[in-house]
DNA sequence: GCCAACGTTGGC
DNA sequence: GCCAACGTTGGC
C-alpha cells in the first residue's frame, strides 16, 4: 500500500469533477517517469489530488486507486488530444489506473504551506521546476499533509 | 549517442 | 501572460 500525488489542472479536471463522477480513469499521462509510477500502483493505494496552474496551487483532497494499471485507451483514439501515433493496441506506450473520490479537505493546503513545513521539503511537488504529474508520497509526509487538510 | 531545437508545464 | 525549467524529438 503506497501513497501518491496526482496533479491536475482544475480547469480540465478537478477534485469536484471526480466527486461528481465518483470514479474516473486517470488518462493522458504522457511522461515516462509518471507512467512508471502509475504502473507500480495497486488497488487501495491512496493519493493526494493536487490542483496546478491555479491561484493558489495546492492539495484539494484525497482519492484512491481502484484498479490495476491498464492500457491508456486515449493513446489509440485519433480524436483524443492524448492520441499517440506511436502506440498500438498491441503495444500501447501508456498506462493508467482508475481513481475514486475519497474526500475534500476542509482546508485547501496550498503549495506555500507545503513549502513552509520542513518535514515536507523533500516532497517532489515542492521542488523547483518539478513537472511530474504523478509522484510518490512518503508515509510521514502523508500524515502531515492529511492533518493540515483536515484542520488538525 | 549527442545535443540543439522545440513544445509543454506550472509558479508567479 | 510570461518565462524558466524540463522532457522529448530528430538530424547528424
Amino acid at each position: 500500500m503506497q501513497y501518491w500525488l496526482f496533479k491536475s489542472e482544475p480547469d480540465s479536471f478537478s477534485l469536484n469533477h471526480l466527486k461528481k463522477m465518483r470514479k474516473s480513469p486517470w488518462d493522458g499521462v504522457r511522461n515516462y517517469m509518471a507512467r512508471n509510477y502509475m504502473r507500480s500502483m495497486q488497488p487501495g493505494d491512496l493519493g493526494f489530488f493536487y490542483h496546478s496552474r491555479v491561484d493558489p496551487p495546492g492539495i484539494a483532497g484525497v482519492c484512491k486507486v481502484v484498479s490495476q494499471p491498464y492500457d491508456d485507451f486515449t493513446a489509440l483514439d485519433k480524436k483524443s488530444k492524448y492520441f499517440d501515433p506511436k502506440s498500438t493496441a498491441d503495444n500501447n506506450r501508456w498506462s493508467l489506473v482508475d481513481v475514486e473520490y475519497v474526500e475534500t479537505f476542509k482546508h485547501f493546503v496550498t503549495l506555500e504551506e507545503l513549502k513552509d513545513h520542513p518535514e515536507l521539503k523533500d516532497m517532489v511537488v515542492t521542488r523547483k521546476g518539478n513537472r511530474l504529474s504523478i509522484s510518490p508520497v512518503q508515509p510521514a509526509e502523508w500524515k502531515v499533509v492529511l492533518a493540515l487538510g483536515r484542520g488538525k
